[in-house]
DNA sequence: ATTATCATGTAAAAGGTTACATGATTTG
DNA sequence: CAAATCATGTAACCTTTTACATGATAAT
């Protein structure tokens, strides 16, 4: 899957491995993120594969650029791929959704404070994609006009991102409401009354 | 992470690797999923560190089950991770988004297609989140009416499932109709007119 | 003075998937 | 008669993370 994430900004422009590190910290990152060292080496694998070439740059005082560019292969490649439908839904992976399963007999302030904690880090992502995303989105619009339709599938992927955060949000506060309505009879303990 | 949820399922009884896979897979799957392999694989290396320990139970004309049991240590390893707080969101990955981010240039129709197909499954996902999973937290706390916080928590997980397949499906009709609304001109082709 | 930015990579380990290997019994 | 269920595992492979290795320049 990187794969396609790296040929699809290939497409649009050629890159530095560490330009690509950074473009997707600034935009895929709510649906698919890489840390370097995996993007240098599958950047390797699709050049070995025919799908990139690349070229140095030489600098002085700092290492050779290594420039990717992408490939009549790879473009075939990405387009084959962007034309077939997926099939099934993608199973999610939710660390917080385990503990919580599990955490029936965990105390209730200490759980408390973990989904207040996740709301907060949520909220915060919510007004980064409100503010830097869509600013993004705006500006790379401006800047090539002709993206008009790129753009529209940009701000679909930023709001999806969007209503993400916003359910994840409401989703806890309604547990928390629910682990708070629990055992109103132990609410006088916390007053260290006993 | 599956070393946890193996451990807090076999906090509730123990079980082999067989039974763990279906039990996953009719509790767990909306947020954590693993292959038969995978949990085999697991099981071994909990039991190597101490955290499980199991024992054969011979059987005449299928492989002897091998039954696993949680260990105090396995206890302790779950309850100190149930009591850490995640400190930060967990990184989405949808395969869909990567698409749709680098669709811009895909035939309208193409694309229409595929969401309405993913429509389709969330749309099934959500029935079967608002039925089976339902029905089945329902059954598991009757059976062990003890377990009514965790039973609380299940239904927090299976509720989050539900909200998640709800928005999924509210985005995509947003951006089918998006999609839709695209080139009114373009239309008049689609009757073979010209 | 420390941190961020620019810029490259390799190596080991962990996590996860796919394929292989076996085989009786029950259900549709 | 085919598929699902029960029941175990191993091996090869791919993906991803973590750690290692280097080092100048600019900003705070």
């Amino acid at each position: 899957m990187l794969k396609y994430v790296l040929l699809g900004t290939l497409n649009y422009s050629s890159m530095t491995g560490y330009e690509l590190k950074s473009f997707m910290d600034s935009s895929t990152t709510y649906f698919w993120h890489a840390r370097l060292s995996q993007i240098y080496t599958t950047l390797k694998n699709l050049e070995r594969d025919g799908l990139l070439k690349s070229s140095i740059e030489p600098q002085e005082e700092r290492p050779d650029r290594r420039v990717y560019e992408i490939t009549q292969a790879g473009r075939d490649a990405l387009n084959s791929w962007l034309m077939e439908p997926l099939t099934s839904i993608e199973p999610r992976k939710e660390t917080l959704l385990v503990k919580l399963f599990f955490a029936g007999k965990l105390d209730k302030d200490v759980l408390l404070a973990q989904l207040h904690l996740q709301r907060q880090l949520y909220l915060k992502e919510l007004r980064s994609l409100r503010e830097q995303a869509k600013a993004s989105i705006q500006q790379a619009l401006h800047r090539s006009p002709a993206l008009e339709y790129d753009a529209q599938m940009w701000e679909a992927t930023r709001r999806c991102g969007e209503l993400y955060a916003e359910m994840m949000i409401t989703w806890l506060e309604e547990i928390i409401a629910m682990i708070e309505a629990r055992n109103p009879d132990d609410a006088p303990a916390k007053r260290g009354a006993r």
